[in-house]
DNA sequence: CGTACCATTGATTACTATCAACGCGCGTGG
DNA sequence: CCACGCGCGTTGATAGTAATCAATGGTACG
């Protein structure tokens, strides 16, 4: 499988206290960072990059951090807690589109345009690195490596974006979805297998485009088969290379 | 992939020598020509971009236009014809991702990865415009309205994509994939409530995740209800405003 | 002229949404 | 301090919809 969002970052933290500034604990805070350095930026442009960043307070559960319709002025990385990011459609039905993690950024899709086309908002207490347009972008046009990384992002967001639109099985987007969340947390050096899913069944619902009695009952049968231990929202995967089988069949073999 | 592309743009769509025309975008070749100039490119740069170009030769229906894993060498633009990109996952199973009409460009979100990551394929008797990497690339990086057009059409892709993931009614998937394909042709100024749908059901299905049997139900349905005429591919769209309803309603009102 | 592939339609099955009821934890306010 | 409301999560019963299996006719192509 293709892991949604992930792939790159290696578990590459402490990189970053070579220039300075105390080193950042020990999963690294900012994917921009990590990912600017496995682009070959050069240590110029990082001290550059770092200047710039500025760091959030932080919001509480329910509040936005942006709406749709904001002008874009920033990208957002997760510093800590977690956010997810939805639409409101005609209908005034919401449309959660995703969530991002301890580590993860938000909002890239905007740089090029002049606002955000969709909300986000804090499910936990969360804080932010900022990184401030166009100060950002201009910073960007001059280093090459930047630009590429932005777009790559993009790219995969992309991709990623049509992953969970394709199969219907309810087993196997619960299942994806789970073995997401652990690579994700995986890449950024936390627990992957033993962790709390930050957001509720009806965001997983949402998310998934299902109902949430679905979610709790694949929780629940998943947890029955011993896939996984479930208790509320805290979590613990138990068979992963099942719940990765699972991910992937459709209702092939 | 054969085919003579060494020509050199010899008939120039007449829309390029628009100094002053305003004639816009009626039967225009090329989606690149006409958003460089609403995006506000030069007529230096245009020019430029105009040398670029290069056309290949015609693909046949069932031919690869390029397979995922190829080199990313150049950004394809349909002149003629029909395409629709895919990938295989690892069940084996075809995914198709997208249909390429007339003045569409494939290929975009590889422009700065290594490699394409998906099929394309061509439907019918199909040729392109193609253009060259990197000699393309480093255009955009001088042409800052080139390099902002291709990040807001990845962006656009992005939302795309998540549209027709959204909703589960076989109808309103249907629905609003008519209304999709009418309003692309519209806006290359072709025939937009009478015209071929050039793919299978199963493609369709596919792309829509459903059963190909299902489609073939819910056209036959539209047809009696008056909604749509269709017989074999050809399609003629009655009552686009109801379409469109139903297109956006998962349940509402 | 036969072999695929495509499209349509019918019958049946399986899955998930929906409706409904209940327990739980938490904050507010009486 | 306790009652209450509220959001959350679980579980059961039911119904609707789309997948699947199956059969048929049309058409393009060698």
């Amino acid at each position: 499988m293709r892991a949604a969002h992930s792939t790159r970052y290696p578990s590459a933290p402490s990189v970053l206290g070579s220039n300075g500034s105390g080193a950042a604990s020990s999963g690294s805070v900012c994917a921009f960072f990590d990912d600017c350095i496995d682009a070959g930026c050069n240590q110029l442009e990082l001290a550059e990059l770092q200047c710039l960043v500025e760091q959030t307070g932080s919001f509480r559960a329910g509040e936005h951090v942006f709406r749709a319709g904001d002008p874009f002025r920033a990208i957002f990385a997760v510093r800590r807690g977690m956010v997810k990011t939805r639409r409101i459609d005609n209908g005034g039905r919401e449309q959660v589109l995703g969530f991002y993690l301890p580590g993860e950024m938000i909002g890239l899709d905007a740089v090029y345009a002049e606002q955000f086309s969709y909300d986000a908002v804090a499910l936990q207490t969360t804080s932010f690195c900022r990184f401030p347009f166009p100060a950002m972008g201009e910073f960007a046009a001059r280093a090459p490596a930047v630009q590429r990384y932005l777009f790559r992002m993009l790219s995969r967001d992309l991709g990623t974006a049509s992953l969970l639109a394709g199969d219907h099985a309810a087993d196997a987007r619960v299942a994806a979805f789970l073995m997401d969340l652990s690579i994700r947390y995986a890449a950024r050096g936390l627990a992957a297998t033993r962790f709390q899913l930050g957001m509720s069944r009806v965001d997983i619902a949402n998310y998934l485009r299902l109902a949430a009695e679905t979610v709790s009952r694949v929780f629940s049968r998943f947890d029955s088969r011993q896939l996984i231990k479930i208790d509320g929202r805290e979590l613990e995967l138990l068979d992963q290379a099942q719940l990765c089988a699972i991910g992937q069949s459709l209702r092939s073999g």
